[in-house]
DNA sequence: GTCTATAGCGAGATAGAC
DNA sequence: GTCTATCTCGCTATAGAC
């Protein structure tokens, strides 16, 4: 593997530090590790920064934007029908997770260990869930009582949709073990996904 | 606090390491955190189980076979329709999760970790998910044939089932900070979820 | 900027008194 | 069986040469 383009040395520890950090979680992770995936030395890690949490928050809060960015825009977009919201939400997030496959652990693991990493980078980063989840339930409660869907809650039908496209990347190694799914069939499996989860909750939810 | 029952304190022990590795991982777990929820002293550990591995072992086999046994079971029993079958797994599975939150995402963690965990303990234990998941398939793809649902793999109805039902409790510290949901108003939504996950897929899937 | 060497510390494990 | 004291080691972080 010839690096045609050699990276500065601050960008490469930052790719190692999200490889090692995602993969392993604050408290597993190695600088040791990390060095070594950058190719470099121990020490270098310190000089470009100064310490394996210093580290870790900055690796985390870019993972946290990429985790919790794009979800939402695509409810804000008003003048489309919800089931057409539905299938973009979940093709979206799906095609995120498969570029991103331990994303989704990753972050949720962080934030069970402190629950305040939520609400600390929610602030910091201006993302706010709760005004888009009283969106959804708003819209839903409107489709509920014009007829045009079957009475569900909206959090319900939320944590519906999350479940369904996130789960299979948490549980991933879980999944791929079980089902004896290689790196390809699950790729394959999460892409068929794109759809079926789509027609999934359209069927649940429709009259 | 009194305890009127004084437990042996191997027990305590176990009771402790249970709970300070299952909300920590094993990386994260300290072994001082493991006393003091014992009421005892570190090196008393030492005394009971050789080390902090041995000790961490020990317990996820518990927690292994309390998350993989169960579901299986249900699915084995022959003479009940689809229909039924699913809204017993759904019923199980919440209902375990409801009493061990913590215990979907400790098994997945961890097996994302070290992925042997699940074949090894699996044979240790003699739970084959492969045998259940091959009854599960044929038993949807007659079903379809049949035209008594809509065209599904059983493999993606499957992890639908597995996502609504383990999801939740997963993601629950990000789901309840999301949702503004306390621990009162987390359960009471789980509670409600042993129906709407049933009646959600039986809607996704029925004809 | 990058390395080698090493200081410093936190945490697991052991020795030994009671 | 349970404790206090201590050893040991692995890992983070720093000092200093190049």
């Amino acid at each position: 593997m010839i690096e045609s383009k050699e990276k500065p040395t601050e960008e490469l520890i930052l790719d190692a530090a999200m490889k090692v950090f995602t993969r392993k979680g604050f408290a597993a992770a190695r600088m040791e590790e990390i060095a070594k995936e950058a190719g470099i030395n121990r020490a270098l890690l310190h000089y470009y920064h100064r310490d394996k949490q210093t580290m870790f928050n900055r690796i985390f809060e870019s993972r946290f934007k990429e985790f919790f960015k794009g979800l939402f825009v695509i409810f804000e977009s008003d003048n489309i029908s919800l089931f057409e919201k539905i299938k973009r939400m979940v093709d979206h997030e799906i095609s995120t997770l498969m570029k991103h496959p331990d994303l989704a652990r990753f972050i949720i693991t962080e934030i069970a260990q402190s629950p305040d990493l939520l609400i600390e980078y929610g602030k910091k980063l201006g993302i706010n869930p709760r005004v888009f989840i009283e969106a959804f339930e708003k819209q839903i409660a409107k489709e509920v009582d014009a007829g045009l869907i079957r009475p569900i809650e909206g959090k319900q039908l939320l944590i519906n949709i999350m479940s369904l496209c996130i789960y299979p990347f948490v549980a991933k190694p879980v999944i791929q073990t079980m089902m004896s799914l290689n790196e390809n069939n699950f790729y394959d499996m999460a892409e068929q996904r794109k759809i079926e989860v789509s027609e999934f909750i359209i069927n649940a939810i429709k009259k």
